[in-house]
DNA sequence: TCTGGGGTCCTAGGACCC
DNA sequence: TCTGGGGTCCTAGGACCC
């Protein structure tokens, strides 16, 4: 029996990740039968999802709608509805409940399931990736595919080569071969900034990345990035499957094209914007102390102001009069540069508090903070400690060690 | 009709308290 | 035997993800 210091090996655990695919556009052509096998896309300015087959004619994403239907002038275009998208969420969250509690939501169509410990009762994890796949099909109508692997990292990324409508599993001791040949951006963190910054080093692949030495790695990308990537480019992700924490921030935006607002319009938006956050913050039974103002100008670039409440608040005045001192003060910031989008969040919310934890080890043996680390790392995932240094400071967003003596 | 709306995490530096 | 500011909060910005 493993022992609190012992843990199963990497390649001893078994882990899903479940990925709807195309999950707008599929619940539109499941709730419409003329859309069936038709090139679909939600969202009018923006294409918020593609279907595969307008995917198949090159519409991605985000992309500009207009550009999308140059594409592919015969996709139906539907507004989102919203309502529906979370209803099916939930009805497939239910088959995945169902199949093991050991569930992680990462986003309103994914998640982590944990089957290592499934085997005897509901057979090998390909049975049961197969089974979830059937189930959600046949009880919600959608297609569902899954990445089968020994870390959570790797299911992800075969999840995403599973697709549309498929199961791939990462063979026990297959891990690098499969890893290794894959451009660097099927890295979960790697985008286009660290892309452009590797290809500038000649590194491509991500067997290339796991040849480079992570101090290497630390001096290009920095002190955290540096590690997750070196850490993953050889498929260590000791990350367990968990249960998410709540939210830490709540947001709304408007983008405003080329209209180009006044300081007037602003405000009136504004206005707009902080009753639909301080509206989520009391459907939620949340407060916040931080206000943050939120606006890109018309050459793309994001600028952020923010302030601190002296008391938390979910009133829409004050929240409203502390973005407004923002917007005055950020006005002669933004007039020459025009207004595309404007945004609110609030931050700091009751109840997601970081925990801070201080360990002293001036004058003592500092052996023992190595440990330290790799057990606060073992239990709580190397995201846990967002800092620390040399000197023992460290912060965890859960109480991870014992009270420390009193009056030391 | 160039570019939606919602988030998370990390880095860095300054102010202030003790 | 010598040397060292440390701790906490706040703000701004970058990068990334779905």
């Amino acid at each position: 029996m493993p022992g609190p210091a012992e843990h199963p090996a990497e390649r001893d655990r078994r882990l899903l990740h479940a990925d709807l695919d195309a999950f707008y556009a599929s619940v539109e052509q499941r709730d419409d039968p003329a859309l069936a096998g038709r090139p679909t896309i939600v969202g009018q300015g923006v294409v918020l999802a593609a279907s595969y087959e307008a995917r198949g004619r090159g519409v991605r994403t985000a992309m500009n709608g207009r550009e999308a239907l140059r594409l592919c002038p015969d996709a139906v275009v539907v507004p989102p509805r919203m309502k529906a998208y979370s209803e099916a969420s939930a009805a497939v969250f239910e088959v995945f409940f169902d199949t093991t509690p050991e569930v992680e939501a990462l986003s309103i169509d994914e998640a982590f399931l944990d089957v290592s410990g499934l085997y005897r009762s509901h057979g090998a994890p390909v049975q049961v990736a197969e089974r979830l796949r059937e189930r959600v099909r046949r009880e919600v109508g959608l297609p569902l595919s899954i990445g089968v692997a020994s870390t959570k990292f790797l299911a992800k990324v075969a999840s995403a080569r599973a697709k549309p409508n498929g199961l791939l599993q990462v063979p026990v001791g297959g891990e690098l071969e499969f890893l290794w040949p894959l451009g660097v951006r099927a890295i979960w963190g790697v985008g286009p900034a660290t892309e452009r910054r590797l290809a500038e080093r000649g590194v491509h692949t991500v067997g290339e990345l796991a040849a480079v030495p992570q101090r290497t790695l630390q001096s290009w990308i920095g002190r955290a990035a540096g590690a997750q990537l070196h850490a993953l480019s050889h498929n260590r992700d000791p990350r367990p499957v968990t249960r998410r924490g709540r939210r830490k921030s709540i947001g709304a935006q408007q983008a405003l094209g080329r209209s180009r607002p006044g300081r007037d319009e602003a405000e009136v938006l504004l206005t707009g914007l902080a009753e639909r956050v301080t509206r989520r913050l009391r459907d939620g039974n949340r407060t916040a102390r931080t206000v943050e103002l939120r606006w890109r100008d018309l050459d793309m670039a994001t600028h952020t102001s923010s302030t601190t409440l002296a008391h938390p608040s979910d009133d829409t005045g004050e929240i409203l009069a502390a973005g407004r001192r923002l917007l005055a003060g950020a006005w002669p910031r933004i007039e020459p540069n025009g207004l595309g989008l404007i945004g609110l969040t609030v931050a700091n919310l009751s109840g997601s508090e970081a925990v801070q934890m201080g360990l002293d080890f001036s004058g003592r043996d500092t052996s023992a903070l190595d440990s330290t680390l790799d057990a606060v790392t073992e239990r709580f995932g190397s995201g846990a400690i967002t800092r620390g240094s040399l000197l023992g400071r460290e912060v965890a967003e859960t109480p991870v060690l014992p009270d420390p003596p009193e009056d030391t």
